[in-house]
RNA sequence: GGGCAGGUAGCCUAGCGGUGAAGGCAAGAGACUGUAAAUCUCCCACAUUAGAAACACCGUUGGUUCGAGUCCAACCCUGCCCA
């Protein structure tokens, strides 16, 4: 079974490890997200090695519209379908309730989706959702709930969170139920609970406090970075955080920039997801640490330099800005490959040296040092 | 020399009597937060807070017309064919 073990703490931010049957998770962490089975940008699982992912981070909804979760159940799980021996975590598809709302209908049972892919009809609920995880074979499964859109009403998100809530019961007792079959790929499959509540911090805090009592192995706090402002986002993790159990690590789902990190863990977030990284890269978009480049303006035409001096990822060890710059424009996928790798490595290599500042006790004059260099122009 | 087809932005193309000239590409910029995103948006013919103000070469110059990228003529280019 899994354990939270919290290292040192500093103020509110841990340092911890979490262990896991495929392998410890040092954290602070960042998870790289490959939402259908990989980091798009021709991303190889070698590649996240050399970049120093620790957790991928793929999504029940869309592996279960292609290539169907009981043909990679079938082919031995997730990890070996993709190649991966190191924890996945898996997101419930609560997400694509917000993300395709033109395409679904929400009803206590749970959530009917006409597929993105050829318009099939697909029903998901907390059982379904459990189970696909399961047959996925996922390290961290995370429970089915429903991601509001921050600008909805008091009244919906009343409304929503208590179904968030029923349904995270449902999807205990399903897990619960799976883990314990002999034919279950990974019977140790963890389950993470979601605290909803939009903007509003007293909804937040009061299921909090409900989602606490449920002994999950980690809490989310999901919602957030959907259009409110990054104050408001750091008030309501002021707010809540304090109420999720602090033996389970927190997870705060889909964010962010790099300072949006910063801000989150120095709340007591453990772990972190987005797409920044890699869809910035494929934009063209690289991160650093004086702050990001859009390569595909004409001011690098002729920059021979890397994209950061003394990076030690592969597009910076071998090749200039003038050369990324030309492959993007020329569309070329090697110059997105190499921006995404770069990026992710940037991503890594932070919480890497967040764990560190944390390690030595420094964190919140490493925290100001990093956001001071990265405002710069 | 003769015949045919063309000449519209950096490039390619629409337009066939009333358009401040449509598309696409290229160029320039921006957006993206549990990925319907190698996507999307803006910008790109003189000018531009746009006013019944001005300026404006749709190869060039004239002409027809209330009005011409659009019709006519000549000329200049380009391509193809015939000598």
């Amino acid at each position: 079974m899994a354990v939270y073990e919290l290292l040192k703490r500093e103020g509110r931010a841990k340092r911890g490890i979490f262990h896991t049957v495929h392998g410890d998770i040092q954290t602070p962490v960042f998870m790289n997200v490959g939402t259908a089975g990989a980091i798009k940008g021709a991303v190889s699982t070698q590649d996240l090695k050399e970049v120093h992912c620790q957790v991928q981070l793929s999504n029940t909804y869309h592996l279960h519209v292609r290539p169907g979760d009981t043909l990679i159940r079938e082919l031995g799980g997730l990890h070996k379908f993709m190649v991966w021996d190191r924890p996945i975590l898996t997101d419930s598809g609560g997400f694509q309730v917000f993300s395709l709302a033109g395409l679904r209908k929400i009803k206590e049972e749970g959530v009917y989706f006409h597929s993105h892919i050829d318009g099939a009809k697909i029903f998901m609920g907390p059982e379904e959702s459990m189970q696909i995880q399961s047959n996925l074979g996922s390290t961290i499964a995370m429970a089915f709930d429903e991601c509001p859109n921050a600008l909805s009403d008091r009244g919906y998100v009343e409304d929503s969170v208590n179904r968030t809530t029923r349904w995270l019961m449902r999807c205990k007792e399903k897990m619960a139920e799976l883990n314990q079959r002999e034919d279950t790929i990974n019977k140790e499959q963890l389950l993470f609970g979601i605290n909803q509540g939009a903007v509003f911090a007293d909804i937040r805090v009061e299921h909090a406090k409900r989602i606490a009592e449920m002994e999950l192995d980690g809490y989310a706090v999901g919602g957030l970075a959907v259009g409110e402002t990054h104050e408001e986002m750091y008030h309501i993790l002021d707010e809540t955080v304090p109420h999720l159990p602090s033996d389970k690590p927190t997870y705060l789902m889909g964010v962010g920039t790099p300072a949006n990190i910063l801000e989150a863990v120095e709340r007591g977030v453990d772990f972190f997801d987005c797409v920044y990284p890699s869809r910035n890269g494929r934009h063209g978009h690289v991160y650093t640490n004086q702050g990001k480049l859009n390569l595909f303006n004409q001011k690098f035409e002729r920059d021979m330099r890397p994209i950061e001096e003394g990076c030690q990822c592969e597009a910076c060890r071998t090749y200039s800005r003038a050369y990324i710059r030309h492959l993007l424009k020329a569309k070329e996928m090697l110059g997105m490959r190499l921006c995404v790798l770069h990026n992710l490595y940037f991503y890594n290599t932070m919480m890497e040296e967040i764990r560190d500042a944390l390690d030595y006790g420094i964190f919140a004059s490493y925290k100001k040092e990093k956001l001071c260099g990265m405002e710069q122009k």
